[in-house]
RNA sequence: GUCUCCUUCGUCUAGGGGUCUAGGACACCGCCCUUUCACGGCGACAACACGGGUUCAAAUCCCGUAGGAGACGCCA
């Protein structure tokens, strides 16, 4: 029995979209499910546009996003001369020939077709030319089978026909002896013992192009899935401008790769009610019956939704570590202690890293400024409640969340007043804003010398 | 324009002829908890695109219509 193998083919052009790492996702679930192997191939044949750092930018989103590959990368410019030797072989076999009809000769022929309501095809003039004259530079099209129909039984939208009539003789080798990318990757699928093409829905009607290819070559076909595009809210491509369309981009947002992984996985795959969805139940579950064939439109807010939750999931030391990156500068001992010990709260009410990082500023130093919204907190009166709690945090023995809870109690039923309006008084005192975990808990974690600092800074700015 | 695909709450989806007065999740709204914000708990709102068939019975099958998307390169 054959194994299974599929491969992620991105072109190393720009970064990773968030559609090519659901389809790389999905090639890898269904390899791992299958126990096949998954494999790489950079499509590095459009020079001008690939860039070495674009490869090295895609190698490491997939290794954060845990999706590893089995066999050594396949760069696609290293296999030119076997594309190259493909096509003429088909020429020799009659199977494609060459084309001396020029750019613009074609250009007028579209224009002309176009202007009449007619959808353009190549009009096959040269299909007798199985020579190539020195000193020109023909393309290489293949001689497309054009009656009948094709059918393709895809793992996603099931059978779809076509007409050959609508089949075109596409060049394969361009005139400047470069294979074209319908070329290459047949070729380069059926070198590596591709079984499945796992890709996006856009690919579907060149697959019965690239078919017509495999059987000229006399290639086993493999199977094919297409998978529905990711649009943006709007319904339309997701790109850049719906503000963040590329893996790195969420990445920088502040998101887990298990969240962007899990939330990928649930667009446009299900697995009855199932929400929270980890690797080993991913692999063990997926499989091509439960991918939906609509597009699906990106919700950002889902996506903060299970981050969330992974956050919390997260160890406090690795959320840590992981905070380090976005901070601006290296954290004291100190500051590593404070926010390890506030940690529970704080990543409780945080969506993303990003937001993490901001409620985290508690522990990294005293607020520079102070919130308009302290104001409310800023009164005379609320000046000589805080000076007795500097009273008490000065005369505890040591500051402890429940034992300062239960004094600023006592304080406020004194007064006659609700806790809130003391609670407040110290937030806007310790944070500079009137939103984070308990006021208590940030005490006792900061200590008594820094809640007296930024108790007392609070007094004297709001005295003035 | 031609070809192909898609169409269940705002969004992601469950559903594969009767168990659907259509289930879950996110978002939104309300209540509870509460020192703020979150978390958590409870509840409300909310959908089978439309029109024809087939059938005793259709969200589920068939055919149209409308809307959306993708492909039509010597880009990948």
């Amino acid at each position: 029995m054959n194994k299974i193998r599929v491969r992620f083919a991105p072109s190393p052009t720009g970064v990773l979209h968030i559609g090519s790492v659901r389809t790389a996702l999905f090639n890898w679930l269904f390899a791992r499910h299958n126990d096949g192997k998954f494999l790489l191939r950079i499509e590095d044949t459009d020079k001008l546009r690939s860039t070495e750092e674009n490869t090295r930018s895609i190698f490491e989103i997939l290794r954060w996003l845990e999706i590893d590959w089995d066999e050594e990368p396949v760069i696609q410019s290293g296999n030119i001369e076997r594309h190259k030797a493909v096509a003429e072989e088909l020429v020799t076999k009659g199977k494609a020939y060459y084309c001396y009809c020029s750019p613009e000769e074609l250009a007028a022929k579209k224009e002309e077709a176009l202007k009449a309501g007619k959808s353009y095809k190549y009009d096959g003039k040269c299909r007798g030319c199985s020579e190539k004259i020195a000193g020109t530079n023909p393309v290489i099209r293949l001689k497309a089978e054009n009656e009948g129909k094709t059918t393709v039984n895809d793992m996603v939208q099931g059978e779809v026909t076509i007409d050959n009539s609508q089949m075109d003789d596409l060049v394969l080798l361009r005139s400047d002896e470069t294979p074209t990318y319908m070329l290459s990757v047949v070729v380069d699928d059926h070198d590596m013992g591709v079984t499945h093409v796992i890709r996006g829905d856009d690919h579907l009607t060149n697959t019965f192009r690239q078919i017509q290819i495999y059987r000229a070559c006399n290639w086993d076909v493999p199977k094919f899935g297409h998978i529905p595009l990711i649009y943006g809210p709007d319904g339309t491509k997701l790109s850049k401008r719906h503000g963040a369309a590329s893996a790195q981009d969420y990445k920088m947002l502040g998101y887990l790769p298990e969240a962007i992984s899990n939330y990928l996985l649930r667009l446009g795959w299900s697995h009855g009610d199932d929400e929270i969805i980890t690797r080993k139940q991913a692999i063990d579950w997926f499989d091509f019956d439960n991918v939906g064939r609509s597009p699906s439109r990106f919700d950002m807010a889902k996506l903060q939704n299970l981050n969330a939750h992974y956050m919390r999931e997260r160890d406090n030391r690795s959320l840590l570590d992981y905070l380090r990156p976005f901070l601006h500068s290296e954290l004291s001992a100190e500051q590593e202690r404070c926010i390890l010990a506030g940690m529970d709260s704080l990543k409780e009410r945080a969506k993303t890293i990003l937001e993490l990082v901001d409620a985290a500023q508690v522990y990294v130093g005293a607020p520079q400024t102070y919130d308009d919204a302290c104001l409310k907190y800023a009164t005379p009166q609320h000046m000589k409640l805080l000076d007795e709690v500097v009273t008490i945090v000065n005369s505890v023995q040591s500051l402890d969340e429940q034992d300062l809870c239960n004094r600023v109690k006592e304080l406020a039923k004194d007064h006659g007043i609700k806790l809130v309006e003391i609670a407040q008084a110290i937030r806007g005192a310790l944070c500079g804003h009137l939103v984070s975990p308990s006021v208590f808990e940030i005490m006792a974690i900061l200590g008594r010398e820094k809640t007296l600092e930024r108790l007392n800074a609070y007094i004297r700015h709001y005295q003035k």
